[in-house]
DNA sequence: ACCTGAACACCGTTCAAGT
DNA sequence: ACCTGAACACCGTTCAAGT
């Protein structure tokens, strides 16, 4: 790795991958994923939009840095419970509550299964965890990604919808259906009616975690 | 509605929303809506971008409608399955079926819960299948964004991996991490090893699906 | 080895004007 | 009422050159 080698020849670095990091991820945490761009980053930097590509392949790959930085500095819950149920929820939880301060990195990188190395320790636990409780590693492993799924649709959805409900005056167009909805057709939502919203806007993961670890893994 | 009225004055349309939501919907079904932009549909159609902003308020909109297009020309199962469980299941494996087929909605629509309203039928047979297995309605809602959550993060999971497996030749960025995982610090994943790509790339959504209801829904 | 300026090939959207 | 051309204010990235 080159960038831990200590360098003899040619000009010396003005800018460090570390310093790049640094600055998008405050850039981030400020104003969004949305304004991060190659661009802005170099003006924050004082440098210019070529330099960056120097030290970083493309944005992606600054994106995949930013989401191990983050990781590596989260919190992470210690001792775990012992009981396995209660552990998976405990981790999944706290995996939930990274993501919950940076929806982005869900947006962005799902592919990946949240697969940057410092966020393997959630992976782990939850993969042990369903293990100990009396899965099969393979089971295990399905049971890991349901709840991965399960975690990321709640990000992914809430994060949207309060960005929408914070920047938003018009009615959204989920209102204008609601108040349009024939009783005949769809009783049930219309007998839920104006209600949904305020519904929908309470933070249900954690009773949805548990009824979803009530299914996946054997009874005690 | 001033697009159903008769109009008696000025000058005779040349394009229709109608032509423009086709249109775009055949652009994303041959090329994604990354493809999908205002320049391109114009172009396509043989008008300017201009023209469009003239039966669309914008590119959001117009996604919109295309949301809804899609969802009312999807297939519905019928006759639906009478016990309360297997609704669900039905219910929620079509609406997954719909959105596999295009994930962007996903992406882009989160926010409102897929609450196009063509869209609403699968909603109403979600809540009320949990309705009918037991639960109260707002519990019942509260089932229905549980499956919400864990169908979009589907999706969008799959939906991602398949277009960077199709596209890039290079090893993920996951595969990095995996080969070089330290075996004293995740004994699990370090043993899944190799096998977690071929693990992951299957299709589990039914599995999981089932598991959420066995733990959503109160025993038969 | 590291950084720069200028350019390429795009976006969504607004404005002022034409028919 | 509907459409147009030109422009604004952006993107990520490449290329060729400078130090």
């Amino acid at each position: 790795m080159p960038t831990a080698e200590r360098r003899t020849t040619g000009r010396p670095p003005r800018i460090s991958r570390a310093e790049i990091v640094g600055t998008a991820r405050r850039i981030v945490a400020e104003q969004g994923v949305g304004k991060l761009t190659m661009r802005g980053l170099a003006r924050e930097i004082g440098s210019t939009p070529m330099a960056l590509y120097h030290h970083v392949r493309d944005k992606e790959e600054l994106l995949l840095l930013l989401l191990d930085d983050i990781a590596a500095s989260a919190p992470r819950p210690d001792p775990l419970p012992a009981d396995p149920r209660e552990r998976l929820v405990t981790v999944a939880t706290a995996m939930h509550d990274l993501l919950a301060g940076c929806p982005w990195i869900v947006e962005v990188l799902t592919a990946d299964d949240l697969m940057a190395e410092a966020a393997l320790w959630y992976s782990e636990h939850i993969v042990d965890a369903a293990v100990a409780a009396g899965l099969g590693l393979e089971e295990a492993v399905d049971a890991y990604r349901t709840v991965w799924y399960y975690t990321a649709g709640q990000i992914i959805t809430t994060a949207t919808s309060a960005r929408r409900r914070a920047q938003d005056e018009r009615p959204t167009y989920r209102d204008r259906v609601f108040a349009g909805i024939d009783p005949a057709a769809y009783p049930r939502l219309a007998s839920v009616g104006a209600r949904w919203t305020e519904l929908t806007a309470r933070d249900t993961y954690a009773e949805g975690l548990r009824a979803l670890v009530r299914g996946l893994l054997p009874e005690g």
